[in-house]
DNA sequence: GCCGTTCACTTGACAGTGTTAGGTGAAATA
DNA sequence: TATTTCACCTAACACTGTCAAGTGAACGGC
């Protein structure tokens, strides 16, 4: 091994341990968020999960926020390619459809994932300081939606009052979210009685859609 | 003045300045919790607004969540009141629609306080511990939209596969907190572009009814 | 083989949070 | 006048996220 070989290799070795500890913090975090909630997990409880000091985790993230917006970015790619695995449907409608089932199953799988994803203001400009990442419509849902309701529009299957895919587009995204959101912040509340929201969700799709199509079927 | 009287009198007056203190504290909560948030308003804060000890507000309240919880249910009335005003129109889907208009309206010009009544998990055995509060249509919101879709159905304007007043109920309500919730969290995401929940929640209660009215206009 | 450097990690602290036990003093009662 | 009440305060607690200043083992150059 020359000189410099063995440099590198020990310095990969290094590196690789510093990405590992640094997994082991997101794996250990995101294990408290999901089991007791973002705001109720300190860094201390995420520290000593792994045996490590609270000022540890300072070495490989800015700070909590930072640590929750890397999980966060990571599930908004997981949830972009569920929904870009729905592609091959080629009736725009009915991938509208299974789009809305597959995000509705999504978010009931994944409760605290979906909270911190779309039920928390979170600082984008962090998630993506430079507003380049998640263009492409492979990682992010939202492109795919609109991509889905403006083939759909190209097509003339809505009625012609319905022109905007962007409106379109937050209809049928905002009415899947609130039925989705309202179960998670209503579902103990003993004066609100709220049916499975897959079930919900399917007629509502079932409806909007009707709603929105130039002839029903 | 006989004694008693004298008693009784300054009994009162003891009473309506605690409970002047008192409202106080709750006027200085509820500005610093819509201007600056919540989260980010201390007990420390509060008290300083009205001049006292953070302590002091410990006489009044339980704790922090029971402030918020207070104030929320006062919020809650004045929604139930809000949509038990277009009570007068006589068509039940005519109505519905107004409903989400209505409750479209609240939420926009009153953002932070729709935040903590709809969008954080309080826990309700605090808000209402006997389970008996809330329960006539003129201050519970959700029972006059769950009596509005039961008239509809009973006139049979619903097509026959909805016949469930739950999830009809929770299918409009979802749709419009959905639209008004995603407005909230995602108005300042730079990859996602959104519209006017105002114009966005009227086409989608337009499209929402159409879907679900047997012989659709 | 020694020596200086690097750097992942620790120690110990800081300012801030919600909250509480114990005290104070003015008003109300007797 | 003496006693009690009670709205409010003082001083502290345990906890949070975070940081400045170290420590010590592994590294590179000689």
């Amino acid at each position: 091994m020359t000189t410099s070989a063995i440099r590198s290799a020990s310095l990969a070795r290094r590196e690789r341990q510093k990405a590992e500890t640094r997994q082991a913090i997101l794996d250990a975090a995101r294990e408290l968020f999901v089991t007791e909630g973002v705001e109720a997990t300190t860094m201390r409880a995420i520290a000593a999960k792994i045996g490590y000091t609270p000022t540890a985790i300072y070495h490989h993230f800015l700070d909590k926020e930072a640590l929750i917006t890397e999980l966060c970015l990571a599930d908004f790619t997981a949830l972009g390619q569920a929904m870009y695995n729905i592609g091959r449907i080629a009736d725009p409608v009915e991938r509208l459809r299974r789009m809305g089932m597959a995000y509705t199953e999504f978010a009931m799988e994944n409760p605290s994932q979906y909270r911190f994803m779309f039920m928390t203001a979170l600082d984008h400009r962090r998630i993506d300081p430079s507003g380049q990442l998640m263009k492409s419509p492979d990682e992010d849902a939202y492109q795919f939606l609109l991509h889905t309701v403006q083939e759909g529009l190209r097509r003339g299957v809505y009625r012609p009052e319905l022109t905007d895919p962007v409106e379109l587009a937050q209809m049928f995204w905002g009415s899947i979210h609130g039925v989705v959101a309202l179960w998670f912040t209503h579902r103990s509340d003993p004066h609100i009685t709220l049916n499975d929201p897959r079930q919900t969700v399917r007629t509502m799709c079932d409806t909007l859609i009707r709603g929105a199509l130039r002839s029903p079927t």
